[in-house]
DNA sequence: CTGAAAGCGCTTACAG
DNA sequence: CTGAAAGCGCTTACAG
């Protein structure tokens, strides 16, 4: 629309070179009062704005960083993408949303650098790729892993414990008398590592209460989407035994669950008690509102920015890969 | 990570000039097919990825559009996000999410151009900012807005008849006999277009059906939030006459008041029977699953793309502003 | 405290 | 069909 003003023009207009209007746009200390002002004036007068192809060509950095994740219409991700958002710019960083939609190729592409030389690093929670993909991690650009390490490179990753997690649901059920718990969530093992984890949780929590498991009450899905949840409650119905008990790998499934248990006639918690994972919004608001564990999403979005900034900031330290974990709560509602 | 390859190594490699390196990235036509193997072979040799700063200085565009919506964490601009970012793919562009929460300060930002010269475009869903902030709208980059025109600038913009889709579904209410329907989602009219313009498809259809019209039945929120749709539910219980139906402005102010109609024991349908507008993924697994308006995402998300890439691509056309509705379709569920 | 000059990696007229 | 050279707008040693 407007033309287009080079700091030149601004020099030129201030009367200064170009360096010195460098240094103002860039918070430069050493600058005259008067020559600042000067300088500025002519900013204003041209309405001035660095160009920043310009910049990110001389420093070799965009200021740009990716966050890729499975879906964007799942809350989980969405909470989560907002707090990244949020801290990065605190860091000057603008952030590159990246829908996987959880498949293979765009995720063996997230860890091709995604987009050439677009973004500075990622912020990437993988879902496709797994251990046994057998990819020592060769990223061409600093790299945050969200959720398992489920790769071998040279990659910081933050996470919570899903196995813990998973247990407090679990034990959580228990303590309210609960003696047939079920689960829905189960997935490939070989590829979904969250799942297997929170399943690992269930099975111990289980055993330690003297409950006895059995395979019909681990119901595998697809997906952690809604209707996988709700069509793992009708297998659990329809089943010979009937558990008194439903822990969720996720909110939304135990969404769908609970929908499901609804139309069934059954009533949740008085003859099933279901809970879930993540605390998203929607938890506290369904009928009955869902008890679940709420991993600390704001921990996890600030780590995960902190981290990479580190990286991008000191590229070739040779700092040791870490692995934080953040905290998380039992959150009991009226579902359990 | 690895080491800066830059065209000129390609091309040095591969024994040409950088030219014809150019030439054979960007799939020009006329190279001698053995010249093109020989510098494929050498970008493949060397892990050569063009530099994109240096491509967008050069350019004068960065091939980034910017989507700034009020939240991600609503649904339906979620939803919406996904199908842009898809149509924007297509166009070998990328996208840069913005969350606005619906602040002036955030808004006005965006108008003005976004991170000075990153991005060739923006597709912009205003919240805050409205017809009366006499905002001759004097955008840096080619905008598409989303929603109604509430600018009087040079813009393009594209959205769903509003009036019309309110009205669609209060007259639904109304072929199922229902008389006394409130609407929760009223918002102050000096901004909130969208909300006067479903308003004003609520009275038209009350009326309509010589239905009377009373301002206890209307009520106000400050937001479109879940919490905001059980507060006004309450408000409505606790009246003196009671609504046997609720239009509910979108679809988690529906979904926030049949939460607060559960708890007061208040039977949806039968008692009140409740509509939304927005059909996001949850209207479908609500309980009991909710009656809806649905937009045309779809067309909604390929169309604000195709006008801006027009805009962007042809900046200075001078093209008159287009206004373009996309359909809707009512989709009648359990709660009505 | 400020200036003149080089160079980041690319594309694009201009020649040939 | 290909090459040599200029220039996009910025920052950064290097001088002074």
């Amino acid at each position: 629309m407007s033309d287009i003003v080079s700091g030149a023009d601004v020099a030129a207009l201030a009367g200064v070179s170009v360096k010195t209007v460098s240094n103002v746009v860039n918070g430069y200390e050493h600058v005259r009062p008067q020559t600042r002002a000067k300088v500025q004036q002519a900013i204003d007068d041209l309405g001035y704005r660095p160009n920043l192809s310009a910049r990110s060509l001389r420093k070799g950095q965009t200021g740009i960083i990716a966050l890729a994740v499975p879906e964007l219409t799942s809350s989980y991700f969405a909470e989560l993408a907002r707090g990244i958002i949020e801290n990065a710019e605190e860091k000057g960083l603008t952030v590159l949303v990246d829908q996987t939609d959880g498949r293979r190729g765009r995720e063996l592409l997230v860890l091709q650098g995604i987009r050439s030389n677009l973004v500075d690093g990622a912020i990437f929670s993988p879902l496709a790729l797994g251990r046994d993909d057998g990819l020592t991690l060769r990223a061409k650009v600093p790299l945050v892993l969200l959720g398992e390490r489920v790769f071998d490179g040279d990659v910081d990753h933050v996470a919570f414990d899903n196995v813990a997690a998973a247990r407090a649901a679990v034990e959580h059920l228990v303590s309210r008398g609960r003696t047939r718990i079920a689960v829905i969530g189960a997935q490939n093992p070989r590829t979904a590592e969250t799942a297997h984890l929170r399943i690992q949780g269930y099975r111990d929590a289980v055993r330690s209460a003297g409950l006895s498991t059995h395979s019909a009450f681990e119901v595998q899905v697809d997906h952690w989407h809604r209707t996988d949840g709700a069509k793992a409650a009708r297998r659990l119905l329809s089943g010979s035994s009937r558990p008194d008990a439903i822990f969720c790998c996720n909110d939304v499934l135990a969404l769908g669950a609970m929908r499901e248990l609804h139309l069934a006639g059954v009533r949740v918690p008085d003859d099933i008690a279901v809970v879930g994972i993540d605390d998203i919004e929607e938890a506290a608001f369904s009928t009955p509102s869902l008890s679940t564990v709420a991993p600390d999403k704001a921990a996890l979005a600030k780590l995960s920015v902190q981290l990479l900034v580190e990286r991008i900031s000191n590229p070739s330290s040779r700092t040791a890969p870490r692995d934080i974990q953040v905290g998380f709560e039992l959150i009991v509602r009226d579902s359990s």
